[in-house]
DNA sequence: TTCTATCAGTAAAACTTTCATTCAACAAAC
DNA sequence: GTTTGTTGAATGAAAGTTTTACTGATAGAA
């Protein structure tokens, strides 16, 4: 994951990157505006952090640059203050995220990790592994170009998983999102196995060539690019 | 690790102490202010989940007795709404982290759990013997950083030892404590040389460097300051 | 009817204990 | 100081136990 962190706060801009790193993301700092472009003409982001006041005007020029190109980044501004106006202003401007300051670092990485997650899905709505074809939008999947019937359930874990590729999700955590936080269902494993095993029977895993890998003591997790 | 919960909705109360329980924590839950001054008077958490609004005041109350007693603990406040204004005033408190209703059980979890990591670099729980790193609260065991998977009865033998630094103790007496004081198992030594053997496999014991001695006839000792 | 949750029985994995063997420590005799 | 016998300790592998996961069938909910 690489970040670009566009802050002319020093010491800000430092813990940032910093907090960053040791969440295992790569992040880039400049400090103006001519850097930033520079930046951004070079390199491919997964997410822009924007200061709008910088020493060499205002980062809506960046937004602009942005957006003339369609680029596909997504975009967090970090402001001291925050005005409705801007606020618009920016959205239309294809900002993803405000942030005001003073923020916690961990709620920064909160919302950079769910901002990719969205992007991740967004534009082109087809996701293939292998045999398998699942259209995010309109939920249609098909295996080996067959359209497989899934149930509501079945489309939401699938949906899970993959949006937590190669992370091991543990039980409880697949229990809390299917079953819409009812706590009730949190110890209850038997219905995350059941629907593991329909979901992995329509998508034909046969043993060999397994999409959901179970974690023995955890969990289960995706396994495919 | 544990949790104090202070909070006056029954159901949401009730919710998040089972998810936590589930995920290997332990969590108490009080309702409202006095008694939870009571708890912290008595014991010490490693985290406080905190609900601003309580019947009998507002929260910010037991903000200043932590922070006037210097408390360690990492506060996670969780309100319904949330100004500005109350977030600078709780960061000023020493609020690490807000959380706005309604949220995900496992976002709670995983700021808890960044929460706590965090702030376990500021000395406390871990226990180091040269390349070895042991969380006594999470029983996390590291071997040159890396994470060492150790068994129950291995962590309970490894905390056993080091509980018992450079005393001797005799395999009986290892025997009796891992064994749950099953009689049977006292004269049985065999047991102890083979969770004695596959400790030190996972310490990565190479042989120069022991950290648990052998004496013969006797038992073992844990050697190592 | 379709979908979801539960149950009971089975399978698999991990963990514990035992066993047989080899190796090391101590003690007595030379 | 060396030899030798005896006992204690270490080890790998196997058997036994417990825990966790999977499955098909079924009953209940939508």
């Amino acid at each position: 994951m690489k970040v670009l962190l566009i802050e002319d706060e020093p010491s800000l801009a430092t813990d940032i990157r910093k907090y960053l790193k040791s969440n295992d993301m790569l992040c880039e700092g400049v400090n103006d505006i001519s850097t930033a472009l520079e930046k951004i003409a070079a390199y491919e982001y997964d997410c822009i952090l924007l200061d709008l006041m910088l020493p060499d005007g205002d980062g809506f020029e960046i937004l602009e640059t942005l957006k003339r190109e369609q680029r596909q980044e997504g975009i967090i501004v970090i402001s001291a203050k925050e005005t409705l106006e801007t606020r618009i202003e920016g959205f239309h401007l294809g900002v993803d995220d405000f942030l005001v300051k003073p923020f916690h670092l961990s709620e920064l990485l909160v919302r950079i990790q769910a901002l990719v997650r969205r992007k991740k899905f967004n534009g082109n709505n087809l996701v293939n592994f292998n045999e398998i074809e699942i259209d995010i939008l309109t939920k249609n999947v098909k295996v080996k170009g067959v359209k497989a019937e899934l149930t509501k359930t079945e489309i939401d874990l699938l949906l899970f998983l993959i949006g937590n590729k190669s992370k091991v999700l543990s039980k409880s955590a697949i229990a809390e999102h299917l079953s819409g936080d009812m706590a009730d269902m949190l110890d209850n494993h038997d219905f995350v196995y059941a629907h593991i095993k329909n979901l992995k029977k329509k998508l034909g895993e046969a043993g060999s060539e397994d999409y959901i890998k179970s974690v023995y003591g955890i969990g289960y997790k995706w396994q495919h690019e």
